[in-house]
DNA sequence: GGTATAGGTTGACGCTGCGTCAAGGTCAAT
DNA sequence: ATTGACCTTGACGCAGCGTCAACCTATACC
């Protein structure tokens, strides 16, 4: 009545190797071992194997399959909160096929719509001359060849990033945060944080540790944010430019 | 202009380690490295950064980012492929909380939890001899979308077609009718015509017009039916379940 | 100069679910 | 006895780092 481990590994489709590696995990313990150490199934071992590959199929893991298996918990909770994690799940790989398909158009759009992306985001070079007056020719230089020099792809993410500030500059617009709140300046930290993350611009400190953008630099920007509605826009307005020019400052001052 | 590992990784949101690691895979190297040890990353390093990370979080694995970058390979392509490679796993996705969403249902439903799977032809598949090997995962999936393609009504009818065999199943053998009885092989032909209609089934002929289930599936899902109680309990427990199988194995040896 | 603190370095294990050798016993048949 | 099929127990590999561990370095304060 008891079959081999590769009798039972054909039956169900599976390995041998499989079987021992359930085996060794407890999972499913042969229901013989012989003197000579193989390993020796019967239809009660059968019937939990089957058991385990219906689970798996069904995407759970090997110690949420014991638990359902060993200790009886319903399956039916476990099955309720495993989908939750595979809606989620399906949620995820949603928005990434979007950023994907985002990504891709952009890049075979060619170089127009990649003159409207990097306004849409941050375009560097729409601003060349204030930054070439502030900042001199070098900085601009260097600004644009790291911004013109990204693949669309890049532009996208850098695009994407931005984003996520200018949404959370806007809703806290919107809630009429003050620019000296814990809120508005924790933002104002990081957008320095962001701006750092752009490569050519003055730095206040030579240390390693204190490379952030200049003070002069950060209140300037916080003036031009208000100064033009094309970057007022990315940060909700007016109003939004408003409080990120104040908080900046504020956070200038403080910090920088 | 250089700046630190720690400070490189603050600022795009990622850690030390995470830089290490590029710069063993030879993905990310540093721009400059102390003579003790430090590794420092100037702008183009953060450039390069930046691109890694957005392809990774477009979901792409470390080797096709570092083909993208250094191979000039047309991004466009690449995700392309990656696209295509998304699109399969969220259809994976999307079945397999197809099939989470049946069980809970059918457990919910009050009834026996694999036992019903089983007959959807989600998992009797697995027991199929070596020749009937590649059945198995698509028959899993066929029989997924065979299920959750019905209509409610077509639902409905085929469990109480599945119901009523059950029943006379069980019926017969309350009266202890025997399996080489022309009752019980009436039986026997209606679960075999009842087997047919579940896809992704082994079929006996390999193009003919007769297109039941083989002679060794057939045999095979008796013992099935005797070994697993969950499965005599829809044939009227252990004394069911053994006429079934007996009344199968002689059908199948007279008719398959 | 000593020391506290913060940050740097190179290993190396852990996690998931097995696939895939490697080296060597066992069994049934020739 | 030999062959060939099957069995056993390790142990590495994969993806992408997290997480110690053990041990330098840099900076700053007293």
């Amino acid at each position: 009545m008891d079959r081999s481990i590769q009798d039972i590994a054909r039956l169900v489709g599976t390995t041998s190797r499989t079987l021992r590696h359930y085996d060794r995990l407890g999972l499913l313990p042969p229901s013989r071992v012989g003197s000579n150490g193989y390993r020796y199934y019967d239809d009660g071992a059968l019937v939990r194997l089957q058991r385990i590959l219906l689970l798996r199929d069904l995407g759970l893991g090997l110690p949420a399959i014991a638990d359902v298996l060993d200790r009886e918990a319903e399956p039916a909770r476990a099955l309720h909160r495993h989908l939750e994690l595979l809606r989620q799940e399906q949620e995820r790989l949603a928005r990434q096929i979007a950023s994907v398909s985002l990504t891709i158009r952009q890049l075979e759009g060619g170089e127009q719509l990649m003159a409207e992306n990097m306004f849409n985001g941050f375009d560097h070079t729409q601003y060349k001359d204030e930054v070439e007056q502030r900042w001199g020719k070098e900085a601009y230089v260097s600004g644009d060849r790291w911004w013109t020099g990204m693949s669309d792809t890049e532009r996208a993410g850098w695009k994407a990033r931005t984003a996520q500030l200018g949404a959370d500059w806007t809703s806290a617009a919107e809630q009429g945060v003050a620019a000296d709140s814990a809120e508005a300046q924790e933002l104002a930290r990081r957008h320095c944080e962001w701006l750092a993350g752009v490569p050519g611009l003055p730095s206040s400190g030579s240390g390693s540790s204190d490379n952030g953008p200049s003070k002069e630099y950060v209140t300037g920007l916080g003036d031009m944010y208000v100064a033009d509605d094309r970057f007022g826009a990315n940060y909700g307005g007016r109003k939004g430019a408003e409080l990120v020019r104040d908080a900046l400052k504020l956070f200038a001052d403080r910090n920088l």
